[in-house]
RNA sequence: GGCCGAGUGGUGGAAUGGCAGACACAAACGACUCAAAAUCGUUCGCUUAACGGCAUGAGGGUUCGACUCCCUCCUCGGCCACCA
């Protein structure tokens, strides 16, 4: 037998498969399709790595599986090769970007091919391809054309370091996504897609994705930001035109005390003359641009502003004047850009009114009332109002008092140790008679003991306030008080202890408990409006919209940005338009397309906010297509984001020289069947490429509003000491150097074997010789059997009289293919290859036929092709069959009847404990079990004296007997 | 601050209501060997001399039975972050 050489092997089948043909797809009209997708990598000049590795190896498993069931299967690749260290580099060396490109995409090429990856070599596609970006120009002026993509003047993030500007997206932590530059805020003439005309239908289309993960789907909901809410006008005082606001709380309209508009608003400007501290204010915008430039986190969010003196708004519920003062803290770009506040119901209002000492109005009341009690109202509690209730935790036996008081906001007494007792209580009580100049209140009545009733009532009620570990003992005689309202004119009420539950739970758990935590702070919850004239009893919701439409106009806001869509870089798409003076702007002609990169000598970005290509005079300057005057380029390129937004499309056709795409063709592959990649792209290339596929889906150009039915998200692969790989960190794990050491077989299932695919998972340099000692295994176990196969029984396995399995093999054989199965079509690789280890173990010493080893080769086959081809390969030889690849064969099926065991362990429980175990045919009757457990001697002595009061028998698994 | 996810041996992880720790790594011992490596075999959560007891971040609940479901808290990770 020779040794397993995988050096030997991977080659050979690497070739073998190329030569043949074996993965590329066609469109069939006989067979139903796969299509699955990895995103296509940047080639850099560091060459792929263990990120790129996991999807790559979870893509090609599912995808040869696929081709095993019997689907045509679309496995393609491409290089997303516009962006900047091809740039950058060229900067440094004067090598022209395509040529790095391209050395990178060979040698990309050869890491990908070495590790046995199955992709259709012959779809193969390249961003920066003129061939290819000819569409994407072609694209982009469809969006042109449609008024989606257009030319403004605004403040947008810009990267000094890789000196352009960015999108929305594009910045994390307000930094560059790509350097880590912190980003700046620059007016410039940009170009922007109008994402936010496709807000909703991006928000919609997420609910027709049932297989994605719900994380994606809420960050990118989340993203998009829809709030519902109402517009409403503030008039000014001897002033035509108001203040519009946006709010989600018109409910909360009667407490706007104040109002604040953000720096930019165009009302300071308007005004100047009527604002008297105008210096003041002109000064603070100036800060607050300043501050914006400036890395937020470090400066902490301290509220600031200016009061403009000399305006006043009027507040259109209570008709009073308010002040209008300018602040940050409300942003330029979203809603209206200005805000009515109302400091008791929203914290950052809170916080300001607090500082500038505003007036604060509550106008919500925290609902108190549980559902099987209804609003009473005879028992308006307003929170304005005192309070007092002791709380005990059983566990410390702790007590703790608070009170809430009429104008000021509620006060923590003390807390206190069992040892305080009784006169602490006591004391407590003095202290809040004090207080509240109430004398009579009774706060316990049974120290040290749970209320019984009440306890009850707080458990099956209210489990808040009972894990909180707290129990309420809120007693006075045998009824219970609450002082509400009537407090104040010295009337007690009383209630039932059903309505102190509800008390407790809805107005000390949801607002008092907090406050004891954290002070005083404003109270965002949902409630009851009051102090609000005749709004007053209605519930937030019904309020909202009810005041909304009273006081404004209902509306929706997103916070989803428009997306800038020009870069002053070099290395990207040309967008082709051209500027003319008398006729603007206008689309390169589509026979003009595409628009070529000019071949310069200079890279250098000029960092004054235009494109590299402004300079090449000769580039710039061309033909108006319409009136053929001379007119200019524009120069700036698009975003990196540019050609992957439709890169899946294109692997359809990717030859087609004149559409994107052919419909035929999109129809048959659309939509992607399974998407892998990262959740860094969730609310990037996620996002974009969605929108660009439901705007092509408006325009009749693709087949499917949605294009990736099920996304699989994979957690990044850590360096062994459990950090993040980085040079720097010198943990850096090389996939070339384990297929060199190891092989590709053993670092693709050494990487599967790691962890579920969508966990964060870490390298472990050791652990890699498991797996490859378990491959060793299966080749020296294959190779025995094809080769003596007449060993005896005993000790081995092969005899040329016995023709079957035995019966351990058969059904350990079926669970396998069940198990594997299941496990592919669940994306569950890791317990695929513990799957495999331990039928391995179970049966090594079997008599196995040649026919079920090749079965367990197809299983293994997604995982390991290259030894799994290598071994059909000898066990064909053996059976003197044909040899061909195991990827023409089908996947096997399971005989349900022998994934079963003949027999089955009962484990026999008492009480729920273990006490024995029984060993019994599968499907054995509950009396036939019982009977033979009242019979076992552990049984007979654990039940003396005692009698079976419940028998529990889940069958083939336990029987649980309750005494 | 908001939303989402996760916490299980020395380590990676398995078990989604029914024997917790599958499968591996590491470790220890044994076989083979002059020896070492490789390979094969045995042991391997904590505690106890043992019977047993205790264990899935902490506490509580539901259940005959909870890693799994429910509640509260803690810790870690991710995304967003003054979005009205």
């Amino acid at each position: 037998m020779q040794k397993y050489d995988h050096k030997k092997i991977e080659g050979k089948w690497q070739a073998f498969w190329a030569k043949n043909k074996t993965f590329i797809a066609k469109e069939s009209a006989k067979k139903p399709k796969k299509f699955v997708l990895v995103e296509f990598p940047y080639p850099s000049g560091a060459g792929l790595h263990m990120g790129h590795l996991r999807p790559y190896v979870a893509g090609d498993v599912y995808s040869r599986f696929n081709r095993l069931k019997g689907f045509e299967t679309m496995f393609p690749i491409g290089w997303d090769a516009f962006g900047l260290p091809a740039e950058n580099y060229a900067i440094k060396m004067g090598v022209h970007p395509s040529i790095t490109t391209k050395k990178n995409v060979a040698n990309a090429k050869k890491q990908i091919q070495s590790w046995g990856l199955s992709f259709d070599w012959s779809r193969e596609i390249n961003t920066t391809d003129p061939e290819y970006y000819k569409w994407t120009q072609w694209l982009f002026l469809q969006f042109y054309k449609k008024g989606l993509a257009y030319e403004a003047t605004g403040l947008i993030n810009w990267c000094p370091k890789d000196k352009t500007g960015l999108a929305n997206e594009e910045v994390i932590d307000g930094k560059c996504e790509r350097c880590g530059t912190i980003v700046e805020k620059k007016e410039l003439r940009q170009w922007y897609l109008r994402i936010t005309a496709y807000a909703e239908k991006l928000l919609e289309g997420l609910k027709n994705l049932p297989e994605w993960p719900e994380a994606v789907k809420l960050q990118q909901e989340n993203w998009i930001g829809k709030s519902t809410g109402a517009i409403i006008k503030f008039p000014i005082s001897n002033f035509q035109f108001p203040i519009e606001v946006f709010t989600t709380r018109p409910d909360t309209i009667f407490g706007a005390s104040y109002m604040v508009v953000a720096p930019e608003h165009p009302l300071i400007k308007n005004q100047e003359s009527r604002i008297k501290n105008y210096d003041e204010v002109a000064k603070y915008i100036a800060k607050a641009k300043e501050k914006a430039e400036m890395d937020r986190t470090a400066e902490g969010k301290e509220k600031t502003g200016v009061e403009l003196k000399g305006i006043k708004a009027i507040n259109p519920a209570t008709k009073q004047e308010i002040p209008v003062w300018v602040a940050d803290y409300v942003l330029g770009h979203y809603g209206t850009g200005a805000i009515m506040a109302v400091p008791a119901h929203d914290v950052r209002d809170f916080e300001f009114a607090t500082k500038f000492k505003l007036p604060i109005v509550q106008v919500v009341a925290p609902e108190f009332v549980s559902k099987d009690e209804p609003p009473k109202p005879e028992l308006p509690f307003v929170p304005r109002n005192a309070v007092v209730c002791l709380v005990r935790n059983p566990k410390t036996n702790e007590f703790l008092c608070l009170q809430w008081q009429v104008s000021e906001a509620w006060k923590t007494f003390v807390t206190g140790g069992v040892e305080k007792g009784e006169d602490y209580i006591v004391a407590c009580q003095r202290e809040v008679a004090e207080e509240t100049g109430y004398k009579n209140i009774k706060l316990v009545a049974e120290l040290g003991q749970a209320h019984e009733k009440f306890y009850h009532l707080l458990k099956k009620e209210n489990r808040h306030a009972y894990f909180k570990g707290f129990v309420f003992d809120l007693v006075n005689e045998d009824k219970t008080e609450v002082v509400g309202e009537e407090l104040a004119k010295h009337k007690p009420v009383w209630v039932s202890e059903k309505s102190v539950a509800a008390f407790i739970k809805g107005a000390v758990f949801k607002h008092f408990w907090d406050l004891y935590k954290t002070g005083p702070k404003a109270l965002v919850e949902s409630g009851v409006v009051i102090n609000s004239e005749k709004f007053d009893g209605l519930k937030t919701e019904e309020a909202i919209t009810k005041m909304g439409g009273e006081f404004g106009k209902l509306t929706v806001q997103y916070k989803l940005r428009d997306w800038v869509f020009s870069r002053q870089r070099y290395w990207g798409e040309p967008i082709p338009l051209i500027h003319c003076e008398d006729c603007g702007i206008v689309p390169v002609p589509e026979k003009d397309l595409p628009v070529k990169l000019p071949n310069v000598k200079k890279y250098e970005p000029t960092g004054n906010g235009e494109s590299p290509l402004a300079d090449i005079k000769s580039w710039v300057k061309t033909k108006c297509p319409k009136c053929k005057k001379t007119a200019w380029r524009e120069t700036n390129t698009m975003p990196q984001w540019a050609g992957s937004s439709w890169y899946w499309l294109r692997y359809a056709d990717p030859k087609n020289k004149t559409k994107f795409a052919d419909m035929k063709k999109l129809k048959y592959w659309q939509p992607v069947d399974v998407y892998l990649g990262g959740m860094e792209h969730t609310t990037l290339h996620l996002l974009y490429s969605r929108f660009w596929n439901l705007f092509l889906y408006d325009q009749g150009l693709v087949t499917v509003s949605e294009p990736y039915k099920k996304r699989h998200p994979h957690g990044i692969v850590l360096g062994p000491d459990g950090e993040k790989m980085s040079k720097s960190r010198g943990n850096v794990v090389n996939p070339d150097e384990v297929v060199k050491k190891y092989g590709a077989d053993t670092l693709r299932m050494y990487e599967m074997f790691l962890g579920p695919h969508e966990s964060m998972v870490s390298w472990n340099d050791q652990g890699v010789v498991g797996v490859r000692r378990f491959l060793d295994r299966v080749w020296t176990w294959v190779n025995e059997i094809a080769e003596a196969p007449h060993q005896q029984e005993s000790g081995i396995r092969n005899q040329e009289s016995r023709a079957k399995d035995t019966d351990k093999v058969q059904r350990a054989l079926n669970k396998l293919i069940k198990k594997i199965t299941e496990d592919l079509e669940n994306f569950r690789f890791n317990t695929s290859i513990s799957a495999f280890m331990e039928f391995h173990n179970e049966i090594k010493d079997e008599f196995i036929t040649l026919e079920s080893i090749k079965t367990f080769l197809i299983l293994l086959y997604p995982f390991a092709p290259h030894i799994a081809e290598e071994l059909n390969e000898k066990v064909s030889k053996v059976e003197k069959k044909k040899v061909g690849s195991l990827q023409y064969l089908s996947w096997p099926n399971f005989d349900p009847a022998l994934v079963i065991e003949s027999s089955v362990e009962i484990i026999v429980q008492i009480n729920g404990r273990v006490k024995a175990k029984l060993t019994v045919a599968a499907g054995a009757t509950q009396e036939a079990v019982q009977a033979q457990v009242m019979a076992m001697d552990a049984v007979k002595q654990a039940l003396v004296g005692e009698s079976v009061k419940r028998v529990i028998f889940v069958p083939n698994r336990l029987i649980n007997l309750v005494i």
